[in-house]
DNA sequence: AATACAACATACAGGTCTGTAGCGTGTCAA
DNA sequence: TTGACACGCTACAGACCTGTATGTTGTATT
């Protein structure tokens, strides 16, 4: 007798691939990667290791499907905060310091899962790295476009600062007191853009 | 016979501690610390796995002490810059952005070994995890000192800006271009110190 | 000369890791 | 009904991991 009656297809296309994924991120981010055998992920997530295997070839490959995951789910909030600041970038970038500093003071913030993870692969040409290092530049490219509608001087440098307080944020959770993130980075962001117009 | 005859306690009380420790940090560093099993420390660094563990417990303690001879290396830098720039704390943190942000800008520069460290070890109470995190509460004190010779509204929360600017810079090498780092870290620090005198 | 000690070498215990093999079962489509 | 296929289960190969046990050698001190 099987466990469940959503062995079929008609179920959803991949429900196993993506409990595998979902139970994999979850371990992943909360342990870190190194630290989780998928012989772990097939006993959390129910599954067999054949289907594991069936699904993502190798461990990397799962471990870039991860970063993946959260790569797209970083964007979407991006994206949902974005559009609620139609042409107003300035509001917009106060918008976004706003939700990363909430996500960053939350208790159980762990980091940012691609810098967590490229510190864990220091290969050069690892998988997960790729992933990790397009997540950065993609957050520099989108600064740069807020910060061209910002009129300063120089966009991309603002850009760059504003990627280096933001992923600084990511890693210095420790030195926050509770609710001191988000007004800290707030300002901080209007010191280099004041700073960046004259 | 004998590969070397430094084996006397007459040519360094700790010779044979040191080479661990010293292959061991090179090793930690360079490919991570869950990558590198003990067997490689011994093997590179010509020792027998007696001698190791003889001189530290687990491997866990190596790491907490590879953790801990950076941190004396990163303060022993810092204090040799901080001793060039007496009863001057504007210019001192301008010398501290200027070579952090050179070593940032060295292309095998691999991070930060106390933030990476503890994204590979996330569990609260693990020992290389009280290092980083000393490590990291000494940074924003010792900025706290500088800014309090500023005068500077809110020395603790400026501070903490810097902390961020600066631990920002160790996880976002990928993001600048040769030689960027230094100059954009500086004008960031000016722009915070300068709205902090507002 | 005798004792203590630090380091060396080898082997191994016991566990975990990734990845594969073999076989049975339920579902869907032809 | 038959074939294709996704999934589950068990077992295992082969490597690697941390840590220990055993015994030897060379040096320093007493």
């Amino acid at each position: 007798m099987a466990k469940n009656t959503a062995n079929s297809p008609a179920s959803g296309i991949n429900d196993v691939r993506d409990r595998i994924l979902a139970t994999a991120s979850e371990l992943f981010y909360r342990r870190g990667v190194r630290a989780v055998g998928v012989d772990l992920v097939v006993e959390k997530s129910g599954v067999a290791k054949t289907s594991l295997y069936r699904h993502f070839g190798t461990k990397d490959d799962l471990i870039a499907a991860f970063l993946k995951r959260e790569d797209q789910d970083f964007w979407s909030t991006w994206e949902r905060v974005k559009e609620q600041h139609q042409d107003d970038p300035r509001a917009e970038l106060d918008a976004h310091f706003e939700w990363i500093g909430e996500r960053v003071g939350r208790d159980n913030y762990r980091g940012c899962p691609q810098i967590n993870t490229a510190a864990e692969f220091p290969e050069a040409g690892h998988p997960a790295r790729k992933v990790a290092e397009a997540h950065m530049c993609e957050m520099r490219r989108r600064l740069r476009t807020i910060a061209q509608g910002l009129s300063v001087a120089a966009p991309d440098r603002l850009a760059g600062q504003l990627a280096v307080l933001i992923n600084g944020a990511f890693v210095s959770m420790q030195l926050f007191e509770p609710g001191e993130a988000t007004g800290l980075l707030r300002d901080a962001a209007h010191a280099l853009i004041a700073a960046s117009r004259s």
